[in-house]
DNA sequence: ATGTAATGGTTGTTTTTGTAACCAACAACA
DNA sequence: TGTTGTTGGTTACAAAAACAACCATTACAT
């Protein structure tokens, strides 16, 4: 048991505060300059960095309901940074790939991100950023993911 | 410049998904046992920790903005867990106290949050665990800075 | 085949949140 | 005294999220 226990130290209020706070001025970004919301520059990120791919794929890789997902991908569709292409095979799935427009989103916001991840990394010694990442990982992962 | 970018080790992903998941299984319990809201039990909890004290002080201690604090306050108040009372001299702040009923819901979920904390920390090595909070202090901490 | 379940995805409705405007009480100062 | 500005806090309205029900299609069992 733990004593002297503290908001401070409570792990799932830490992070939900770091978590806030570093993603506030990389979401200024995406949202001012692109009008997109946090499902958005996900979905597009993950089609950026990882190509093709189907709605309920994103959902799984992010760990995001579908209906965020559904919903993030019709806002970008709308905007045309991203098109929809029916399977062939299974007339269910749709795959998903950016247009010009979303690749050129993309390209700028992954090079805000990497300059922002740099910015952040300043306020870390090297190993403690390692550790970080690696524990960050561990937690993350324990994934509940019991999604209806 | 960072090569080989990813989402996995984008840190305002990692961290945003390190505390959802994270924060889920305590969610389900103040949320089923109390109906709480997130920013409900971050106010029981600060007064439960600290003391008396006025919304605003929560708010910024918190780093929450002042309306979320003051519906949270509103609902803990009608369900009867925080009563408010006017100061005498600054007839503008209320100053928040636990109701027994408050403090009691305040006394079983710190020791939920106890043995969660204890759950997650079996997950880390225990100096993983020191490094982990202390970037996260430092991370929680960051002033935003825009890339405008 | 045919009934049943599971999958991929969307839509509708209710909660929560964000944003901004607002009010009352105080403070500072001419 | 104004009169202007600030602070603590609430309220109103728009945006977003959660939750559940819903189609259409495919899979799988009899």
């Amino acid at each position: 048991m733990q004593r002297n226990f503290d908001l401070q130290s409570f792990l799932p209020y830490l992070l939900n505060q770091a978590a806030e706070v570093s993603s506030l001025s990389f979401q200024q970004v995406y949202k001012d300059r692109y009008g997109m919301l946090r499902t958005e520059w996900r979905v597009l990120f993950h089609l950026g960095l990882y190509g093709q791919m189907s709605a309920s794929e994103i959902g799984s890789r992010a760990k995001t309901h579908k209906t965020k997902v559904s919903r993030a991908v019709q806002r970008l569709t709308e905007r045309r940074f991203v098109e929809r292409a029916l399977d062939s095979v299974d007339r269910r799935v749709t795959h998903l790939t950016l247009t010009k427009r979303g690749q050129a989103a993309y390209d700028d916001l992954r090079s805000v991100a990497e300059s922002y991840e740099e910015t952040l990394l300043k306020q870390l010694e090297p190993d403690e950023a390692v550790i970080l990442r690696r524990a960050l990982l561990k937690l993350g992962g324990v994934a509940p993911c019991d999604f209806t």
